[in-house]
DNA sequence: AACGTAAACTAACAATTGTTAGTTGAAATT
DNA sequence: AATTTCAACTAACAATTGTTAGTTTACGTT
């Protein structure tokens, strides 16, 4: 069954609630606050607490996976494939920031779903890594450590959530055009 | 005064605890149970639970200042300077993996020195902005938005929290090398 | 031996937490 | 007009929260 209208409300308030404070700090009378309404009514519409950020971080994780599929699975070469891995971020990344807060910094409060979460990103992190050695045989990509440039370029692009709200005035194209030139080709002239 | 043995004690199992699941979700019995005695115990040492949060992000933030400005009075060059930050964040990260999960994570349930905190970290972002803009003048770096190589690289310095307890086998030296190398120079061949 | 201090303890508190049960009123459907 | 459905409500709960008060224990100093 689909997530009713009022339903994604809430998921949607509380992804912004948790995002300046964090899931543990945020509680359902706050949220309820937010929405005009009693605490007790959330539950109307959703099963508990736990649902929404649940919801909030399996729905972000498996956009990025079917992303990186779709990347993985193209046949441009590497450089271009990186290229559209720092898109794939920035897109997603523009369209949820509130959520990619809890993305980040709150999965450790899954409980069910804990598990599944971690396997994804292992999952990610791996496909991700597979195309920078790839490009390192290919000879596009420097042969320096590969989990070094992984580590680097993933944490800017899961530090966007950050950062774009702050920019509003760059368009997320250009953002990723910039980004892109700086994470693959350096800062140095 | 200084902090007694026992207070930082304290804090420094706290710091554990805040990077496993973030403040708001460690209880004071948490702790104490961690460190083998009573919740009430802990108030022979300490005030409350926000001094704990206070101590850990302002130690920290202090350090930070204290290097950036070493960085920014010495007569390098800007490329040296940035490799100077990048191996002042990789220094106190090594030595302080735990408290930086806070001073990235928790900053918000800070209460009194809130607003300190916060000057201090725009300081440090204008300190770090202003070095870049100069490399750009003096041709030492490329003439790109100033605000994205700032956030690309300050993004990666302030994960490195997450990423150095996984690879310990790694040496500091050789780590801000390497980071020097990818976030200067880029990864393309 | 007496004393003072440091650091643990037990017990309790008031407030806040997530959640449930049962109720109400309005809107939609019969 | 009668009835069902939806989404709000009030009231309450048991558990957990940070913190305080007062007590005990061990140890170093007089």
């Amino acid at each position: 069954m689909n997530p009713s209208p009022r339903k994604l409300e809430i998921i949607s308030v509380a992804s912004t609630l948790f995002k300046e404070k964090g899931y543990s700090a945020v509680t359902m009378r706050d949220i309820a606050k937010a929405m005009g309404i009693k605490a007790a009514s959330l539950y109307n519409h959703i099963k508990n607490k736990e649902e929404i950020l649940t919801f909030i971080i399996i729905s972000l994780a498996e956009e990025f996976i079917e992303g990186l599929d779709m990347v993985k699975d193209s046949n441009a070469n590497c450089k271009e494939k990186l290229k559209q891995i720092i898109s794939l971020h920035v897109d997603i990344t523009s369209r949820n920031t509130n959520g990619m807060a809890s993305l980040n910094n709150d999965w450790m409060h899954l409980k069910d779903r804990l598990d599944d979460y971690l396997v994804v990103r292992v999952e990610y992190e791996n496909t991700f890594r597979d195309i920078i050695k790839e490009g390192i045989k290919n000879n596009e990509i420097k042969n320096l450590n590969p989990d070094i440039m992984l580590f680097s370029i993933l944490s800017t692009l899961r530090s966007l959530y950050i950062w774009i709200p702050q920019k509003e005035e760059m368009e997320p194209a250009l953002l990723a055009f910039n980004l892109s030139e700086v994470l693959l080709k350096g800062i140095n002239k």
